[in-house]
Formats: structure tokens, C-alpha cells, sequence
DNA sequence: CCACTATTGTGTATATTTGCACAAATAATG
DNA sequence: CATTATTTGTGCAAATATACACAATAGTGG
């Protein structure tokens, strides 16, 4: 059996496909096309079907695709039909921004922990959850089992950070610190900097 | 003369080499090679060359890149080597901590002016500018003449906010809301929106 | 000044990604 | 029930992106 292998571009556009089929189901819809769906997303039609002909046939002909449907099996293939706990590390303006933004837990991501290493934030509370030393943290997330973590600490100790993240077991990193992370095989980084988007459209400009 | 565009995917990696570039002069470094780059940055050396070799040859062999010069011509490439001014829509915690957010200025992005459409924020100050009322942003920002922007407002309100600022002339948006934006020809959107990078690692698991 | 090492810029090959276009299936219409 | 309008899934072609590999050049050390 030849399992060929899902191009990661591929997966990383399925998220926003997700996205927009929940935001529809919010307006109501029932079903929708892939002409609809690039229309909205600025793909082409060719392109979401293709991409959706990876993992199987969620379509029927003449009509298109039962959102319902369709967003519960992407929500499958990318293994978001359970919740997944999250780690926040750093509690600064940003950290804390994250931890009070409500737009994780309806999508299945839960800030369990927080932590942070300066003394004058310890033990303050945001939310539910008191910020914790950051002396504990590989211990907390190892027997929490936690395996995906926020970065929002100042670039100077990203690299710390995600080191012992790494050694605690966590799996994948949003790193919102403007700095490449080094971390093994297996371990995977994703990067937001508003400052890369910018500069990436000033080109235009 | 065939001008031939440089592809989209290729500025997109400007900016990741000129922040590790700059990283790399804060460390007190003079020189470094495509080799050392890519290592750093997870790019294969011969990609860097050839994405570099698209603008000019600033490198010299057996030596490398300097590392100073090589940031002076990437600044220039992506237009960065003015300031820019900047919009910031949406003072909730997230607009909060990107306006003290101290991270922008130093790379040359200015932001300029704070809307909000909520009543008990108006007026408020966040650092240095007092929070305006939406209602006078679209005048408001046509006389400052601002090109880019920063939507961090709840998803509901993200399109009529975006549509707004175009009319302001607004160029550039990064975009906070997790819904995506329908703007005309010639304006850029940017997304930010970490559920959408944890959705695509948890694929992997 | 020769041999050796390092590293660029690039022509070419390979690999990947996107788009085209059409048969097949479905629904709607009269 | 025939006709028309939609829309999927996909084989194949085209376009794009990446990697290889090497001549050319620069520095280093004897």
C-alpha cells in the first residue's frame, strides 16, 4: 500500500477551510461548493478540491459539500475533534492578552498552565489560572502531559524557553518571540510576527 | 527590457533573513554565509543564493555575506528603510498589548493612532495616544495619511472595519480577527491567527 | 606564488504545486 | 422522463519552486 505522503502546504491551508465552513455554519448554511469556498478564500475552486481529494470524497456532484459534514472530517484529519491543553509561557502584555482571549476554548485549545519568571507576576491570577514560576515548568507540564506551548517571553529567552518545553515533552510551539528557534527532529515551530507581515507587504508598496 | 517578477514566496523570505540578519549584528557579528543561514533558519544554503541572487550579488566568494550590507539591501528591497506609520484598530487586550508593544518601533513600524467603537474606552490612554472613536477614523486617518494597518477587533466587526479602512486608503492590513477579509484589488491582507497554526501541527500530532 | 579551503552565483535538472478541462453524477425544470 | 444546469473528483499539462553541482573567485598558509 502506497501511502503517499500529504503535501504540508496542503495542510496548512485545510485549518482555513475549517475556519470559514464553522463561519458559515454560524450564518446558517448548510452547503456550500468549491467555487463558493475559494470565491471566499482567495483560492481557486480546482485547487480546495484537489486538496480535499487527499483524504477521501466529501462531495456529491451537482451539489457540493454538506458543511456539517465536510468540517467534522476535517476536524478529524487534523485531530482537533478533541480538546488539546496549551501551555503559556511569559506573562507580559501579550502573554496575559492570550491568556484572557476567548477565541481558543471554541476552538478546542485550553491554557491549562502560565507561567512566567519574574517575581513580581508570580502568583497573580489571570482568568482562572495564577501564573506560575517558571522553576517548575518542565516538571508541571510533564505530569500535566501537555504537548503544545505559547511563547511570549522577550526574544532573549525564547531559545531557554522552548528548550525546556522541548525537555517536558511539548511537541509543537507557537512562537510569538521574533527569533528562529532551534529544537529536534519532531518538535515542531510555527512563527507569528506581525512585524514579518508587515514588511512583507511594504515590498509592495 | 524583461522585468520578471520576483515570486510572492520569495519576499515573503526577505523578511525572516533580514530579522536574523540584524539578530546576527546585535550578537556582534560581521560576516556570515548562506550555509550558516540556512542552518539557522531550517532554508537550504543554495535557496538563500539563488532568492538573494534575484536582487544583485552581495556577496563575496570564499568570504560570505557582510552581514551589515546584506541588512542595509534587504531594508532597501522591502522598503524599510523609512518608517512607517501605523493604524491600530481594536483596544481590547489584544490591541492593548500591541500598542505596548515595544517591538514594532524598532523595526520601523510606528503606531500612530488607536479607534475603538466602545464608549468606556474612548479617551482612554495606552502609552502615549489616547484611544479614538471609531467614528472619526476614516477621516482621521486619510489626513495622517496612514498606508498600514492592524485589525484587532471582534470577527463580527472585522469586515466593516476593513472595508472602512480602505476607504481611509489604507494599503496594508494585518488582520487579528480569525475570519478572512474581502478588500478590493491592490490592498494586502495579512492573517494572524494562532488556532490556525496549532490546528495545522496538531495534524501531525 | 602555489596549493588548499571556503563560498558565491547560476545553469540545469528535479520535484512540487497549481490549473485545466472533462466525464460522471446529481438535482431542477417543465 | 428528457433536458438543462451544477458541481464533483481527477488525469494530465503547465507553471512554479527547490536542489544539485560546478566554474569562478577569494582568502590562507606555507
Amino acid at each position: 500500500m502506497a501511502t503517499k505522503t500529504i503535501p504540508d502546504i496542503v495542510i496548512g491551508r485545510l485549518p482555513v477551510y475549517l475556519r470559514t465552513l464553522q463561519y458559515m455554519l454560524e450564518e446558517g448554511r448548510q452547503v456550500t461548493s468549491s467555487q463558493e469556498l475559494g470565491e471566499r478564500l482567495g483560492f481557486s475552486a480546482a485547487q480546495i478540491r484537489k486538496d480535499l481529494s487527499q483524504f477521501g470524497e466529501f462531495g456529491k456532484q451537482g451539489t457540493g459539500y454538506n458543511i456539517r459534514f465536510l468540517a467534522d472530517k476535517l476536524q478529524e484529519i487534523l485531530n482537533v475533534k478533541r480538546d488539546w491543553d496549551v501551555v503559556l509561557v511569559g506573562a507580559g502584555d501579550l502573554g496575559s492578552a492570550l491568556a484572557s482571549y476567548q477565541g481558543f476554548a471554541n476552538r478546542g485549545f485550553h491554557i491549562k498552565m502560565i507561567f512566567d519568571n519574574e517575581q513580581g507576576k508570580i502568583g497573580a491570577k489571570i482568568g482562572n489560572f495564577k501564573i506560575q514560576d517558571s522553576v517548575h515548568m518542565v516538571k508541571e507540564i510533564q505530569a500535566a502531559g501537555i504537548k503544545i506551548a505559547m511563547i511570549a517571553v522577550p526574544t532573549s529567552d525564547a531559545q531557554e524557553v522552548a528548550d525546556q518545553l522541548v525537555k517536558a515533552g511539548v511537541r509543537a510551539i507557537v512562537n510569538y518571540a521574533p527569533v528562529n528557534l532551534s529544537v529536534p527532529q519532531g518538535v515542531r515551530v510555527e512563527y507569528i510576527d506581525p512585524v514579518i507581515h508587515m514588511q512583507h507587504m511594504t515590498y509592495y508598496n
